[in-house]
RNA sequence: GGAGGGGUGGGAGAGCGGCCGAAUCCGCCAGUUUGGAGAACUGGUGUACUCUUCUGGGUACCGCGGGUUCAAAUCCCGCCCCCUCCGCCA
């Protein structure tokens, strides 16, 4: 959420920059609502205030027995009129909220703008796998060893919702556990979640209204299925004044994460590559503005070390300003290289996404004691998603004679060299 | 799911429909005192919106949302959350 003041005071320089993320953005008709409303607003408080002073006559008559049926009477217009006004203000309230619900975060300066294509490589760590022998996709080793289980998944649940099955399934719990016990190590503090929260918890993370598409819900209780942990964490703070000196606040979570993926995906994105239900473990961050920009640049780092742990080739990309979250101001990806289909994916999205969640869920710190508190800064990344990972340790790690080779660091954690 | 009890300012905890944005205590901040700290004393100490900005004024907020009334923390209705007991259950 943007502040409505910076709208009203910089409306053509925030627009500008808004429309680097989206073309159509016009904040003409929330600027015009806001003016009428702060009109009403003068209006109905000068009632009020007539009003309480009524009210405060009427009960001094009557306690000195007077007549104040003139007063009433009068007092009982001024109250109409309020209860129209106030309905007026409430509409409007509710229509520039509407409004203000849809805006993208400003961007960062430091962010290209334009189409992702204008993606910006950052670097490339570890040596890119050039095998001389084919490598299988992810999908047919799983299959071939009995490791992962697509067809049975299915048939429980629907495509897309992928079983692990045997050493498949004590990888997969052991790189969450690999991955989640490092991060509490680092200084994250280690969180599982409810994996089901309700509406507003979305609107503060941003997912709602925009993006009701995108994820499961419970109709009958009201209740959305986590469709990644930044949604839920960033709701441990909700409606709190963190006092300044416990900032920055890390929290690192494990969940499975639920995403409806509406709409097409294409035949390269078979597999474990885009699914239903995948496990993360994410960061999260909750920093004062200052420093917002350090943290982003550590919790990367600190998802990157997952990555070198792994010894998995991967690159770090800057994304632009028409391929960021909403909410965000500036993000990096993690992407690893799937060797069997030569390309890149995305396993961690990092973002400083500064107040904009923050004003949504009203989290603040007081930077000194006699200060008013201001919104903090929250920040999220992935730490990273499985899945996607384990796609890449099953095709990265394929050895010439068909087997794949467990990262070391996972091996005394499922008690085997190879799959 | 059933029965009962309860949600008030950072915390504890009062509050006959008007004198209640709210007593009191604790905490916190500043000052006095002290070699320093503590204690004691004095004063201050919520948030948001809005107008004016030099000072300041107005409005709203006592779990949330409605209603009654000139006027609601206080009365009525609905919802949410917490606690206790019963039932069910990993």
């Amino acid at each position: 959420m943007l502040d409505i003041r910076a709208i009203r005071e910089r409306r053509e320089e925030l627009e500008a920059r808004l429309k680097t993320r989206d073309r159509s953005i016009d904040l003409a008709p929330i600027v015009k609502l806001d003016e009428k409303r702060r009109r009403l607003i003068a209006e109905v408080e000068g009632l009020k205030a007539e009003r309480n002073r009524g009210s405060q006559e009427v009960g001094r008559r009557k306690k000195e027995g007077k007549d104040a049926s003139d007063l009433l009477s009068h007092l009982s217009g001024i109250s109409d009129r309020i209860g129209e006004l106030d309905g007026e203000i409430r509409r409007l309230d509710e229509e520039i909220e509407r409004l203000l619900s849809l805006l993208p975060n400003l961007p960062h300066p430091s962010v290209p703008t334009g189409p992702e294509e204008n993606k910006v490589i950052l670097r490339e760590v570890g040596e890119k796998p050039v095998p001389d022998y084919p490598i299988k996709p992810h999908i047919l080793v799983g299959e071939e060893k009995g490791i992962l289980d697509f067809t049975r998944g299915a048939a429980m649940t629907g495509s897309r919702f992928p079983m692990y099955i045997g050493m498949g399934a004590r990888l997969e719990m052991a790189l969450i556990n690999f991955m989640f016990t490092r991060h509490a190590k680092r200084g994250y503090t280690p969180v599982l979640p409810p994996f089901l929260a309700n509406e507003r918890s979305f609107y503060v993370s941003s997912q709602l209204p925009k993006f009701a598409d995108d994820i499961y819900r419970i109709e009958r209780d009201g209740l959305y299925l986590n469709p990644t942990a930044e949604s839920l964490l960033v709701n441990i703070h909700r409606d709190e004044i963190i006092p300044a000196d416990q900032l920055p606040k890390s929290y690192v979570a494990y969940t499975p994460c639920f995403r409806r993926e509406a709409g097409s995906y294409g035949e390269e994105e078979r597999g474990l590559i885009r699914v239903h239900q995948f496990n993360k473990v994410e960061l999260f961050k909750f920093t004062t503005p200052e420093s917002s920009y350090a943290e982003l640049d550590s919790l990367i780092a600190d998802a990157e070390e997952i990555l070198k742990a792994l010894r998995i080739h991967y690159r770090v990309v800057l994304l632009t300003t028409g391929d960021m979250a909403q909410q965000a101001a500036k993000t990096v990806d993690l992407e690893v290289y799937l060797p069997a289909q030569g390309r890149y994916y995305e396993v961690s999205s990092c973002s400083n996404c500064e107040d904009f969640q923050a004003r949504r869920g009203n989290i603040r710190y007081r930077p000194s004691p006699k200060e008013k508190p201001r919104f903090v800064h929250t920040l999220n990344g992935s730490g990273v998603a499985t899945s996607r990972l384990m796609a890449a340790i099953l095709e990265n790690n394929q050895t010439e004679d068909g087997r794949v080779l467990i990262p070391d660091v996972l091996q005394p954690m499922v008690e085997a060299v190879y799959v």
